[in-house]
DNA sequence: ACATTAATGAGACTGAGTCTCATTACGGCG
DNA sequence: CGCCGTAATGAGACTCAGTCTCATTAATGT
């Protein structure tokens, strides 16, 4: 997705103009305090606003990894999913997608304007097999 | 999924007793402090570290609604999925699940013990679409 | 230029979740 | 039984991600 500031935000400020190119700089997920720390000249609460309105617009999306911090990514092209591992936190991405038809159908089943979806698979890596 | 404690913990105490009763009495999404509030009995690193062993263990799973409070459900019969509105937070449970054999299928290709899945598909609810 | 008001940012605040550690009590074994 | 070893407990301190406040700044339309 290229962003299109002047539709997610009403004013375009040089505050936002960093965080997204430090957005932009991330390799993979990245949390808001991450950001936080590459932007000693924005203020937190304004980074945190501004995830917050990235994600609403669907530009990122939220992963949640184990732990209770909350870690970001950009979203579209290359869309994919998470097998986590239950016992060590690995994750590993998975490329394709087969349950975006299903997506459709039962969002407009319900109504609901779709968005996105995420499929997070859990279970034990490799290494963290017992029996 | 019948808990078969033995299996679960090592010793059986009479706070993971209290702790597993209340579970059961929950009817739907419910949190930490919930049972927290409802146990006065039991210590909060109690309930806390139960779920935790719960949720390990495959008999209780997260639920990741919006708000920054985990929330846990008893996963297994009734598996099912969410519809989330990425504007009021609502949730619609979606009792079908057609992604099964995928997740099987994307678990194994990595060597992962499938444990479980989660699917949630965000969107604008009927009530807060814009155009 | 000026007015309007979106956005900022310092910093206080909240509260979910974790950690510590002295104490308790399960359960295996003699 | 009665003893141990140690899993589990729970009060409460602590952390720190995320939110809120509010005075100040600055983007945008006219
Ligand atoms: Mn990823
Ligand atoms: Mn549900
Ligand atoms: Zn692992
Ligand atoms: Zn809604």
């Amino acid at each position: 997705m290229v962003l299109e500031s002047t539709q997610v935000f009403q004013r375009n400020t040089a505050a936002r103009g960093k965080v997204l190119q430090a957005i932009e700089r991330q390799t993979g997920h990245f949390t808001a305090e991450d950001l936080s720390q590459q932007l000693p000249g924005v203020g937190r609460a304004t980074v945190y606003r501004t995830l917050g309105v990235l994600t609403r617009s669907g530009y990122l999306c939220k992963v949640l990894l184990g732990g209770n911090t909350l870690h970001y990514q950009v979203s579209p092209e290359e869309h994919h999913h998470h097998l986590v591992c239950i016992e060590c936190d690995r994750i590993v991405d998975v490329e394709s997608c087969e349950v975006a038809d299903y997506a459709r159908e039962t969002a407009l089943a319900q109504g609901f304007q779709l968005q996105r979806h995420r499929l997070e698979v859990y279970g034990r890596c490799p290494s963290c097999q017992i029996g």
